[in-house]
DNA sequence: TGCCTTCTACTAATGTTTTAGTATCTACTA
DNA sequence: TAGTAGATACTAAAACATTAGTAGAAGGCA
C-alpha cells in the first residue's frame, strides 16, 4: 500500500526524529502548513489503520513510531517514481535532481563518495 | 500548480514521445494500467484547464503538447520531494536512490559523469 | 469535589484525482 | 444519402486525501 505525500512526509519526521507524540508532531511537518491538532491526529489514526505506523501510551499520551524503516518504505517510492518519471533510468533522475535542488560543493562531494562506494560494491542487480 | 501523479506520468510521455494524440498516449501511460479512452481524454482536457497542455487539430484527432518543459516542471517537483522527504537533503535522496532503483554499470557510470560535470560548473546556486 | 487542560475517539465535510459513460459531431464509404 | 468508425464535449460518480469539529475520558490542582 502506497503512502501519500502528507503520510510520507509524517513518516520522514518519525524516522527523524524518533518515535513522538502528536503534539510534537504537529509544526514539525516539512511543508511547514498551518493545521488543527485534530488533523494530524486523525492522520495518525488513519495511517495506524493502514499499518504505517503504531503506538504506545507514554505518560499523558500516545507516542507514534513508524512500522517500517526509511529504506523499506522510500525505496518502492522512488523507484516507482523513477519508472513511472524517468523511464527507469536513474541517470536521468539525478541529472535532473541537480537541476532542481540546490546543492552546496560538501553535498556534491558527498554525492559522488556516495557513487562510488556504491558501485565499488557492486552496482549492478 | 501542481500536477498529480497521473498527470506528470502524462506529461513524461509527452516529452518523450514529443506531441502525441489521445490514442496514442493511450496505452503508453508508464504505470500500464488499463484505462478507457475516455479517462485519457478527460484526463487530457482537465490538463488542458490547468494549463499543462494545449492541442491543435491535425487530421481527424487533436494532437496534444506539453506546455512547459522538463525541467520547469520536474525541477520544482524533484526540489519539493527532497525538501520534505530528504530535509533538503539531495545527496540523501540520492543514496536512497541507488538503493531503490537497479542501476546499471553503465547508468552508474553516467552518473558519476554527470556529478563530476555539475561540480565543475559550480555546483552552488 | 469541581474545574481546567490535554488528550483520544468518532464523525463528517471538503477537496482533489481518477475513471468512464452518453450524446454528438465529422469524415469516409458503400 | 444512410451507415459506421473514430473523435470530442459534457457529465457524473467513485475513490482517495485532507481537514477539522464535537464529545467524552483522564489527570492535575485549587
Amino acid at each position: 500500500m502506497k503512502p501519500s505525500d502528507l503520510e510520507l512526509q509524517i513518516l520522514s519526521v518519525l524516522w527523524e526524529r524518533g518515535p513522538s507524540t502528536t503534539r510534537e508532531l504537529l509544526g514539525q511537518i516539512p511543508d511547514g502548513k498551518e493545521r488543527a491538532y485534530t488533523s494530524v491526529l486523525s492522520m495518525l489514526q488513519l495511517m495506524e489503520k493502514k499499518g504505517f505506523v503504531t503506538r504506545k501510551r507514554e505518560g499523558l499520551a500516545d507516542r507514534w513510531r513508524p512500522v517500517a524503516g526509511k529504506g523499506k518504505v522510500l525505496g518502492p517510492y522512488l523507484g516507482g517514481l523513477v519508472r513511472r518519471l524517468f523511464g527507469g533510468s536513474p541517470s536521468a533522475a539525478l541529472l535532473q535532481l541537480l537541476d532542481s535542488a540546490p546543492a552546496s560543493e560538501a553535498e556534491l562531494a558527498e554525492m559522488e563518495r556516495i557513487l562510488r562506494e556504491h558501485r565499488q560494491k557492486g552496482g549492478r542487480k
